[in-house]
DNA sequence: CTATAGACAGACAGGTTCGTCTGCTTTGTA
DNA sequence: TACAAAGCAGACGAACCTGTCTGTCTATAG
């Protein structure tokens, strides 16, 4: 049997794939979803819409995620997974200035429609619920990562250099999302150096 | 005819008005849909809801908006006049400092959800979208404001002063946004001096 | 006193959404 | 080879949403 089909027996990433896209289908769908739902909105885009454009069968979309919410806090987890793994450099012991920097070149870029999390708390606004907590829940990580960093870097008052700049940044975020390219941010390094020097 | 029903002759409200609210329909209907729409999300709250707790009949809903998105760029309008006439004091010639300390304790309030602008760019988000440049054209003219501000002071670089100050004061909605009660709001004042000063 | 404008009440159509369910096929493993 | 797990395809129901339409009532203007 293996002489007939000597494929048999090779790793599975070597073959020809038979499927069409060698993901698993749960993968497909986080894949498609994020940003379909970044771009779209989670309320704008039905569940029927992604598992159209992730090519699975209703049955075991559902099997992955019981329900569409459970679907959007995956995707949010994925999100800030995404994020940190994107641009290893900067999520490093890297200086408060420089990385909140590269956080801003991220928020230019061209593609950018503003955060994510903050998406995510706009349009499931109760506190309570589980989107929102789990958007929260990112954004803390985000002001403690910050805060950790003015410690690391030796500022006088790290905790309010590190709130400092989290506001900061959240409104560059929001900046972008309504402007878009035309978002004032001419200044950034000027006024991050006003906030961190 | 007259003495048998004097009230005829009297203006409208001066009399025992029969109806159960006197406003007109179309106030009715907006003052119920901006809470509503600032609590729930435009797309969280149906144009049935709306009608029931304004007690309008759904064609005088329809023949005062066309469709559901004008009722919503009617609430952003009118949430933007509010908010000017709301606190007359703070929308004066005041000094950019003190008028950016307003808008934070506003900010701040129990009630306070984030701001409601933010919202309507997040859950529309394609910059093309009336919607979108509605809530986009308030804060443009939020941004003229805080530079014209900061001009009226005599600071140095107007521009980037109020550029700089809208993007902290728009951090300081999303962090109310995000964490309600608990947003890392510690030292705003100190803050903005940082910004102002 | 009539006419007109506005409002009320609610049925209705057409579409969309979420989630369930039934069959059938493929894959991997014991 | 047999069986379990996973996937594909698509029908289906119940709820909801937007927007139209019919019909009735009241108030004000002419």
């Amino acid at each position: 049997m293996s002489s007939e089909n000597p494929e048999a027996s090779l790793p599975g990433d070597l073959l020809p794939d038979p499927r069409p896209d060698p993901r698993s289908a749960r993968d497909r769908i986080l894949a498609v979803a994020g940003p379909l739902f970044y771009r779209e909105g989670y309320r704008g885009v039905g569940v029927d819409r992604v598992i159209a454009e992730a090519g699975v069968a209703k049955a075991t979309f559902y099997r992955h995620f019981p329900a569409k919410d459970d679907l959007i806090i995956a995707c949010i987890d994925r999100a800030e997974v995404l994020i940190q793994t994107g641009e290893p450099e900067t999520w490093g012991a890297t200086p408060l200035s420089d990385h909140a920097m590269a956080m801003i070149r991220v928020a230019r870029q061209p593609f950018c429609m503003g955060c994510a999390f903050q998406g995510s708390a706009a349009e499931y606004g109760a506190m309570s619920h589980p989107v929102h907590a789990a958007a929260r829940a990112v954004k803390a990580r985000v002001l403690a990562d910050l805060v950790a960093r003015a410690r690391a870097q030796g500022l006088a008052d790290p905790e309010a250099a590190g709130r400092r700049v989290f506001l900061f940044l959240e409104g560059v975020w929001s900046a972008v999302r309504m402007f878009g390219p035309e978002a004032p941010l001419a200044d950034v390094e000027a006024d991050l150096r006003r906030l961190i020097g």
